[in-house]
DNA sequence: CGGTTATTGTGATGTTCGTCACTGCGGGCC
DNA sequence: GGCCCGCAGTGACGAACATCACAATAACCG
């Protein structure tokens, strides 16, 4: 991870990735305490249980959110893309709380990141920074809410299309790099019934399978 | 549903259940927009697809909040209970959203609702109500996280106790009044599942069963 | 080039439910 | 009492995976 300081930067960045940070003196305050982030790709950058001690903002590239249970069961939750950032650091932030999920650099990845004692004088000071984290709460949860109808309603084939779709979306490609043992920890599955039914994609020609490899047709 | 106006009672259920919301001031806008609503046990408070006008405080009783897919699959998300609001109301709100879940009393129930246009100035001037709202938010947050990881990670049997218990508590009475029906339609599973289940709890000694009865051992 | 390791393919078998087709039971109601 | 009807119990069967045990490739590296 590589940070630097670099105030007329961080206003031309924020101005390009958040418009709705409308305001001059929170675009100010945001380059005066903001610190520009590099994560290469696969890069952890926050775990479980972590203390989370920025928010992100993120600018390019994207991160993969994840959940871990006890018995050290994963599943992937969802992508964050440029323009948006993470609720759950925020209320981690506000509460001091633990970290209840995983973040990784999906791609490489830059992030403006925040110091948290900022959140919460900035939501009372500046309107459209309340608005931003109030939109972005709403957009997880509703992210999060659809990552249960999946898991719920659905049966393997389609959440695995559905989870390909997105990766490639993250990814900005249509051919992704990815064993399906991966594949099998992000779904909660195994690894042979992912084989299969990527196999089976591949008959119905929705997908052409390489070694590490998954092109999307 | 019954509403009323009634000021001072307000003010007392406020101070009594909303300790947090310390201020004067903001006490004093509550009482003065909001009235206070009684649901029947099973009435329904609201749909998916609603627009939602008031954001509730729940004072007794217990909402279920619950999903429902496009096929009409449904299933059972989480309960409010007393001193707890619903934040998935709370963007509706903000952005003018449909409702994405559905609210129906468990319980009899007494709420007071809150008129969706004060929301956001109370946001910006009273730091207890920010603060309240950011809470609930995280509070939500984590109960969906927690309903993802029960989907996601336990079998049928784990699920039913869990949500045996949850009913328990919301209904505070470990005797629960519910067919194996409907049950099943909160997990999303068949009846006879749920009722083969429910036997095997029966004789493994943890609950006892009855017609539209189900006893916590 | 050969050997090693990571990745993928495949068959056999078991478990957890879902689905279907019933039966049995209990309570209310004529 | 006899009849319904909603609820609960049950057996048979199948689908969707998980698990186990390997075989078959493909990449990588000294």
């Amino acid at each position: 991870m590589i940070t630097e300081k670099a105030r007329p930067e961080i206003l031309s960045l924020i101005r390009q990735h958040y418009p709705q940070l409308a305001e001059r003196n929170l675009q100010d305050a945001i380059a005066d305490e903001g610190t520009i982030m590099h994560f290469k790709a696969g890069s952890l950058i926050m775990d479980f249980g972590a203390y989370v001690k920025i928010m992100p903002l993120i600018i390019k590239g994207s991160i993969k959110v994840s959940r871990e249970d006890e018995e050290g069961n994963e599943l992937f939750l969802y992508y964050l893309k440029p323009g948006e950032t993470c609720s759950m650091s925020f209320t981690c932030c506000l509460m001091d709380k633990k970290s209840e999920i995983r973040t990784v650099a999906e791609e490489d990845t830059t992030l403006i990141g925040i110091p948290t004692r900022f959140m919460d004088e900035w939501m009372s000071r500046y309107p459209s920074w309340k608005n931003f984290v109030m939109t972005s709460y709403d957009n997880r949860m509703l992210e999060l809410v659809r990552t249960i109808d999946s898991i719920a309603f659905k049966k393997m084939d389609e959440r695995l299309m559905d989870y390909l779709e997105q990766k490639a979306e993250a990814n900005d490609s249509r051919t992704l790099n990815a064993t399906h043992q991966e594949i099998a920890y992000d779904l909660n599955a195994s690894r042979e019934a992912i084989s299969r039914l990527l196999k089976q994609l591949e008959k119905d020609g929705v997908v052409q399978l390489g070694r590490n490899r998954i092109e999307l047709l």
